[in-house]
DNA sequence: CTGTGATCATTA
DNA sequence: TAATGATCACAG
């Protein structure tokens, strides 16, 4: 089969809104294979030494550049590209990386100026198949989804936050798990266990600790892709 | 080391 | 088997 694909490498940040989505339109049902190959790129066997692969890639077609600036993925238009491995019923397959937690210099930070708020106040979704069990080359695109938070959706995601940087200020980043926050969790992000960075101890000095980064949980993410495809939960009530 | 892109793989 | 804690590659 000849696959048509019109998707093409970007040349310059898409300068509307409209623009990112007419090209991520285009990557629909490409698969890695496809991809790569117009990209001059392999395929690696696995994600286990490429972990950010089908991220990158899609950037070059999308034509982001930030690069690793600590800054949206499309900062002239104000939106963040994420793209989430989903398997065949459209569920998320991990958590969701949002950036990476300052742990010193929080005092007077509030949500609205948080890394956090930036970030995820225009995402577009990009489901990729993450099926592990399928070859990397044969995974394809799925259907692109412009995200806003609604106002319940910003309310968890600011309750967590506020929680956890409370925490962080007092000096409890130690006793914050993975299992803190509802939408939001705090884990480590790191190049291995042994990374140390500054943070605030218990009893407000200095103290050495392993990097956190902000994750948004699979549950949270599942239900901004359902309700990208108008699957509202059933109402039991009208 | 920090921050980007994330997924891996051991544990509960 | 899902979720947590650990890890991989690369740019700056």
């Amino acid at each position: 089969m000849n696959k048509q694909s019109a998707a093409t490498l970007a040349s310059a940040p898409p300068a509307t809104e409209k623009e990112l989505l007419a090209r991520a339109e285009q990557l629909i049902g490409c698969s890695f294979q496809q991809l790569a190959d117009i990209a001059g790129v392999a395929v690696p066997s696995s994600m286990r030494h490429a972990k950010g692969w089908a991220g990158q890639l899609l950037e070059l077609f999308l034509g982001a550049s930030a690069g690793s600036r600590a800054e949206q993925d499309f900062p002239e238009i104000g939106v963040e590209l994420k793209t989430i491995p989903v398997n065949l019923q459209a569920m998320p397959l991990e958590t969701t990386y949002v950036c990476i937690a300052p742990l010193t210099g929080l005092t007077g930070v509030s949500w609205e100026q948080s890394n956090v708020r930036n970030k995820l106040s225009k995402v577009l979704w990009i489901p990729i198949d993450g099926r592990r069990e399928v070859p990397i080359g044969e995974r394809s695109v799925g259907l692109p989804l412009l995200w806003q938070p609604s106002p319940t959706q910003e309310q968890m995601l600011k309750q967590d936050w506020e929680e956890i940087t409370e925490a962080i200020v007092l000096g409890q980043v130690e006793s914050i798990t993975a299992r803190t926050g509802m939408a939001l969790q705090l884990r480590p992000k790191a190049a291995n266990s042994k990374a140390l960075t500054s943070a605030i101890g218990p009893h407000g000095e200095l103290i050495q600790t392993l990097p956190r980064g902000y994750y948004l949980k699979k549950q949270f993410t599942q239900q901004i892709l359902a309700e990208g495809l108008g699957l509202e939960l059933p109402q039991s009530q009208k």
